[in-house]
DNA sequence: TCTGGGGTCCTAGGACCC
DNA sequence: TCTGGGGTCCTAGGACCC
C-alpha cells in the first residue's frame, strides 16, 4: 500500500509554495507484527521471533533478538527451519486479524495527540504537530511513546521533522540508537529563504545515513545512484535539481528537497478511494481442477466485491489471472484475461458470475497452478458514476443494494464469511497454509470458552 | 515439499486525429 | 520522389512503498 506523493509544490522549481514551517512526526512501531505476538504472549519477550507471510513461506517480520541472529528479510523458511530449531527461534504465521485490530487500538491512541493524523500503513502514521510548536518536540514525543505503549503493549519509536522525508529519516535514528530513547528530531529550519532553509546539523545527520535507507529510494535508485558518486542522503540532498528531475523523475526531485527541509508532501488525512482492487493468493497446495480453481476464483470476486463496497465504488472491468509455480520444474503456463462488465457494479453474483467466464476460457487441464488472483480495474466513487441504459432497473438495484448491504452487516458483526456465496466453497482445500497462527485474542469471541 | 500480497505514480512510445 | 506539427489517449514498463 503506498499513498505517498500528494504535492506542495509546483514542479517547475521556483514557484514553491512556502511551507517550511510543518512539523511532522512518524510513528512507527517496532517490529509490529514480532510486538503484537509478544503482547499476548510474555513468554516470548527477550526471545528471538519470527512471523511468516502467507503460507508460511518466507519470513516478514523479525524481533530484535531474530535480527540479532542474522536472519533476514524475504528468506525462505524452508531454508532457515533448520537453523531456527537449533537457536530457539520461535516461529509463527501470520495473523493479519490480530495485527489489524492491534494496528486500529495504536492508531486510535496516537489520535489523541493531534487532530491530524495519517495512517500511512499498518504500523505506521504522520502526524502533523504544527499546532505543538510552543511544546517542547522531544518531550512531547516521549509522552505519545510512553502512552501508546501502556495503552496497547506495543513499542513505538517517533521521528521528528520539518518534512516527512526527515521526519522518516529521524525515526530511523530513533530505532538505531538506543540512547534516544524512541525518540528523535530533525531540528526546525532556523533562517533562510523558503526555498533554503537552515537546518542546524543537517549535514553531519545525512552524512551518516546510506542514500538506500531514505524514503523514495529503492534498490535500483540506490544502485544508479552509486555509480554517479551519491552514496549518502547529504550528496543526494545536495545533487543537481535539473540532473535529478531528469534521472528520478518529478519524484526524485520531492525526495531531494524534502532531504532540504522543504516541504512537498502534505499529510493525507482520508486515504482516497482505490482505483484497482486485487485479491489474490497462492495457494496452500497445488490446484490441479477446474472444480477448485472455480471456487478460488469466486471466492476472490466475492472478497473484492466486499472491498469495493467498502469504499462506496463500483467496477467497470475484471481480470482473472492464474499461474503455476515458476519454481518448479514442470510445466509451465499463466495467463489473464480482462472483461468489461456491462455496467459498473459492486454485486456480488455480478461479479463471480464474469470472473468464473473468464477462468473458464483461460484455464487449462494439465497444469499444477500455484497462484491466482480477481483484479478490478475502472473502479469508480457511485456519486459520480456514470449512468448507464444497461442498470438495473431502480427497483432491481435497490434490492440488490440491500441484499448486500444485509450480506456486509452480518458478516461485519458475525465474522468475515459468516455469510457466503456457495460458489466460494466450503472446504476450502486451496487455502493458505498458516501451520503456526496465534490465536484471535481480540476479534473472535467464538473462540472463547463459553459460559452458561 | 516449501519462495507474500496489494497498491501508486510517472514516463515513453505508439496509435490516431486534425 | 517528396513526406509537418501538434495534440490526446492508451498501454506497457519501470520505479517505489510496506
Amino acid at each position: 500500500m503506498l499513498r505517498r506523493r500528494c504535492c506542495r509544490v509546483e514542479t517547475r522549481p521556483g514557484e514553491l509554495e512556502s511551507d517550511y514551517m510543518s512539523v511532522f512526526a512518524l510513528a512507527d512501531c517496532n517490529n509490529f507484527y514480532a510486538s503484537c505476538e509478544r503482547v499476548f504472549n510474555p513468554d516470548l519477550i527477550g526471545r528471538p521471533l519470527v512471523v511468516l507471510s502467507n503460507n508460511d513461506g518466507c519470513v516478514i517480520a523479525r524481533s530484535n533478538e531474530a535480527k540479532a541472529l542474522g536472519v533476514a528479510m524475504g528468506e525462505p523458511f524452508f531454508k532457515r527451519e533448520g537453523f531456527f530449531k537449533q537457536h530457539g527461534v520461535r516461529v509463527y504465521s501470520s495473523n493479519y486479524a490480530l495485527y489489524g485490530d492491534m494496528s486500529q487500538r495504536v492508531m486510535r491512541t496516537l489520535g489523541r495527540f493531534t487532530p491530524e493524523l495519517e495512517i500511512y500503513s499498518i504500523d505506521e502514521a504522520f502526524l502533523d504537530l504544527d499546532s505543538f510548536g510552543a511544546r517542547d518536540l522531544d518531550d512531547y514525543g516521549r509522552e505519545i511513546r510512553r502512552t501508546v505503549r501502556q495503552w496497547t503493549g506495543i513499542p513505538i519509536s517517533i521521528g521528528i521533522g520539518p518534512t516527512k522525508t526527515l521526519a522518516k529519516i529521524a525515526n530511523r535514528m530513533a530505532k538505531k540508537f538506543p540512547e534516544h530513547q524512541g525518540v528523535f528530531r530533525v531540528p526546525q529550519p532556523v533562517a533562510g529563504l523558503p526555498r533554503a532553509p537552515v537546518i542546524p546539523g543537517l549535514d553531519a545527520l545525512l552524512d551518516r545515513i546510506d542514500v538506500a535507507d531514505v524514503w523514495g529510494v529503492g534498490r535500483r535508485y540506490a544502485i544508479k545512484l552509486e555509480r554517479y558518486g551519491i552514496r549518502n542522503a547529504r550528496q543526494l540532498k545536495d545533487a543537481d535539481e535539473a540532473w535529478v528531475r531528469k534521472k528520478m523523475t518529478i519524484q526524485g526531485l520531492h525526495t531531494v528537497l524534502e532531504l532540504r527541509g522543504i516541504s512537498c508532501l502534505a499529510l493525507e488525512l482520508a486515504p482516497p478511494p482505490k482505483k484497482s482492487i486485487m485479491v489474490s493468493r497462492s495457494f496452500g497446495r497445488p490446484v490441479a481442477t477446474l472444480t477448485e480453481m472455480r471456487e478460488a476464483v469466486a471466492a476472490f470476486a466475492a472478497r473484492c466485491a466486499e472491498k469495493l463496497r467498502a469504499q462506496q465504488s463500483r467496477a467497470a472491468f475484471l481480470a482473472v489471472f492464474l499461474m503455476t509455480n515458476p519454481h518448479k520444474d514442470e510445466p509451465q503456463y499463466s495467463n489473464i484475461l480482462t472483461a468489461r462488465l456491462p455496467v459498473a457494479t459492486a454485486n456480488t453474483p455480478d461479479l463471480i458470475r464474469l470472473a468464473l467466464d473468464c477462468l473458464e476460457r483461460i484455464y487449462k487441464d494439465g497444469y499444477s497452478y500455484k497462484k491466482a488472483g480477481v483484479m478490478l480495474s475502472g473502479v469508480e466513487p457511485d456519486a459520480t458514476r456514470q449512468l448507464s441504459l444497461l442498470d438495473p432497473t431502480p427497483r432491481l438495484a435497490a434490492r440488490q443494494n440491500d441484499l448486500m448491504r444485509a450480506l456486509d452487516s452480518v458478516n461485519a458483526k458475525w465474522g468475515r464469511n459468516t455469510l457466503h456465496y456457495a460458489a466460494t466453497g466450503i472446504g476450502r482445500p486451496w487455502q493458505m497454509r498458516q501451520e503456526r497462527k496465534s490465536g484471535r485474542f481480540t476479534t473472535c469471541w467464538q473462540e472463547l470458552p463459553i459460559v452458561r
